[in-house]
DNA sequence: ATAATATACTATAAAAAGGTAGCATTTTAT
DNA sequence: ATAAAATGCTACCTTTTTATAGTATATTAT
């Protein structure tokens, strides 16, 4: 299982996107709030609307938004697409693969200290964020990754 | 969060190790029944050794075996050992770290999702692990990890 | 003593992840 | 038309992780 940084990011600026109200997020404002690396946030934006969870619009008074509603899209949806459809299915024991015909020993104890994880993922939308977000905010202080 | 491919090796071999009953455990059987990459093996047996998990026990008729009683090691100890102690405490949306003072939005959900899992691996010694092994020997399969 | 069998150490290479720079392309306000 | 403001793309660089090779050192059976 793995979490990188580069799927940190992917899911901090979707967060961000998801709880402001703004029409259009350019890279270099979503760059100057978040602290992420220009160039790289470029890239990692471009990705995430190859994958479909924003469209781009290019020229001026063009950037970023999200291509569908905010409920159709959980926080498992964008680790998968970001680290391959297994990211959270990996075995704790470094196996190929985490497989029911093929458990090891702590096969049954993982799956099930991983299912309330990959349960929350799955059930919290980016809708849920922002209503979360808008309840919230005022206890919630952590803005910038650095 | 991240559990390194090393990770994994470590988590393999020493669970491996208290699995079988042998007396000593040299590098290169290690290497041959879990196709651990050799000098890699190594370098991780002998970094195991230095955390204090293992006893290395050098020339002829050497190898290594367990430094203390399998119920006193745990999968968490082992994990925060190879990744750092905060490896299992990091907020999903990559900020530096995941603090309570300073919540992300999605921190008291997060946190609540990895509850069960980090308790796992802190309840989960490696006595435990034997003790499964040993009842559940037949239904366990996979042993290697290419 | 000596040979065999181990671990320990060091240097290096290869692969993956993270990050940077520059230019091309698209769109729109003026 | 043109300039400004945006994304798209490619090539390259740096750092970290994973893997390999060779040598030194330690221990013990014989
Ligand atoms: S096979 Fe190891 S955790 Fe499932
Ligand atoms: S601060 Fe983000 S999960 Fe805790």
């Amino acid at each position: 299982m793995i979490l990188s940084k580069t799927t940190e990011y992917a899911l901090n600026v979707l967060a961000f996107m998801a709880t402001r109200n703004k029409e259009m997020y350019p890279a270099d404002y979503l760059c100057k709030e978040l602290k992420i690396p220009r160039q790289y946030l470029k890239r990692l934006l471009t990705d995430l609307s190859k994958k479909g969870f924003i469209t781009s619009i290019r020229g001026r008074n063009g950037g970023f938004i999200f291509s569908r509603d905010l409920s159709t899209i959980n926080f498992l949806h964008v680790i998968e697409a970001m680290e391959g459809p297994e990211a959270m299915n990996t075995c704790l024991l470094g196996f190929t693969a985490c497989i029911v015909d093929h458990p090891c020993v702590m096969h049954d104890l993982w799956t099930k200290a991983r299912s309330k994880m990959t349960e929350t993922l799955t059930n919290t939308s980016f809708a849920d964020l922002k209503n979360k977000y808008d309840k919230d905010k005022k206890s919630i202080a952590q803005i910038i990754i650095h």
